[in-house]
DNA sequence: ACATTGACCTGAGAGC
DNA sequence: TGCTCTCAGGTCAATG
């Protein structure tokens, strides 16, 4: 799930709910999501006894800053990460990696279903993107459609892979790959630097409005609109925007979901 | 330098 | 019900 939407939700969960309250208890469940050079002990002297005061994010990476400390806490969520900020009374979730203790009583927890994912600490979040060399963030003013075209050409490949490549722009996953590029009509396959100028268009408006409506709507399938992939990734279901069907392939090493009708890979050639 | 593949973990859910 | 097996929305190291 954490892709950009998901991961803008979770920053908004944590600006509404987490900032500014002592930080009383740190526990950390798994030592392996720990960047190499961060143990339990030093998390635990970063936090404790401080607040977390502003957030930011940069693709799908969380910065928190960590007040009067000039350092940010970093997290990354892998395929199975979630946020939920508690009341006092409210048990831990399944899967719980990470948490921070509240005065007050709330609690701010991490899971991982599965182990993967990052918590770092970092002086510099620029500076950390720029060292990951991560790309511009697609929700970013800054990407308009130049940049966009520039960020994709020279590359070979499928553009569900250029997608997904945070070099190239830091947020997109899998699932929102697949769903900008159903709505764009562009076949995920499409080798990227044959894409016409209709298509790069299309992509690029598109990847605008469906991640800002995917914020909006809270990142949750289920809520997403009727003519959306999302809520209706299975192999032989009916394509809503059109009389074709669903298919389920591989594209990049990726599960894929692309209608069979509207996104034929002539199309965007 | 760039693109693709397999490994990394764990557990939910499908299939029997 | 219970067991086994497949698969998962991300990333990196190894390979082409």
């Amino acid at each position: 799930m954490p892709e950009l939407p998901d991961v803008e939700v979770y920053r908004q969960v944590i600006e509404s709910g987490a900032l500014d309250r002592t930080v009383t208890g740190v526990e950390v469940d798994a030592d392996r999501i720990l960047d190499e050079d961060l143990t339990a002990e030093r998390l635990r002297n970063a936090l404790q006894g401080r607040t977390l005061s502003s957030t930011r994010r940069r693709g799908k990476h969380l910065f928190i800053e960590i007040g009067g400390e000039d350092r940010w806490l970093r997290l990354h969520f892998g395929m199975t990460g979630r946020v939920v900020v508690l009341s006092g009374d409210e048990e831990l979730p399944a899967h719980t990696r990470f948490h921070l203790n509240f005065e007050g009583g709330e609690c701010l927890a991490v899971t991982s279903q599965r182990r993967l994912g990052e918590i770092g600490l970092v002086e510099d979040h620029d500076g950390f993107a720029g060292e990951r060399e991560l790309g511009p963030d697609p929700s970013d003013d800054g990407v308009d459609r130049n940049t966009f075209r520039s960020l994709l050409s020279g590359r070979r490949g499928s553009v569900k892979a250029a997608l997904m490549n945070q070099k190239v722009l830091a947020g997109l996953g899998n699932v929102y790959v697949d769903e900008i590029l159903f709505q764009a009509g562009v076949h995920p396959e499409a080798p990227v630097e044959e894409l016409d100028d209709r298509s790069l268009k299309a992509i690029h408006r598109t990847m605008g409005r469906v991640l800002q409506t995917a914020v909006r709507r809270g990142a949750d399938p289920e809520r997403m609109p009727d003519r959306w992939l999302l809520p209706r990734r299975r192999e032989g279901v009916d394509c809503p925007r059109c009389d074709g069907t669903i298919r389920k392939s591989q594209v990049s090493g990726r599960s894929t979901y692309h209608c069979d009708s509207h996104q034929e890979e002539r199309n965007s050639r």
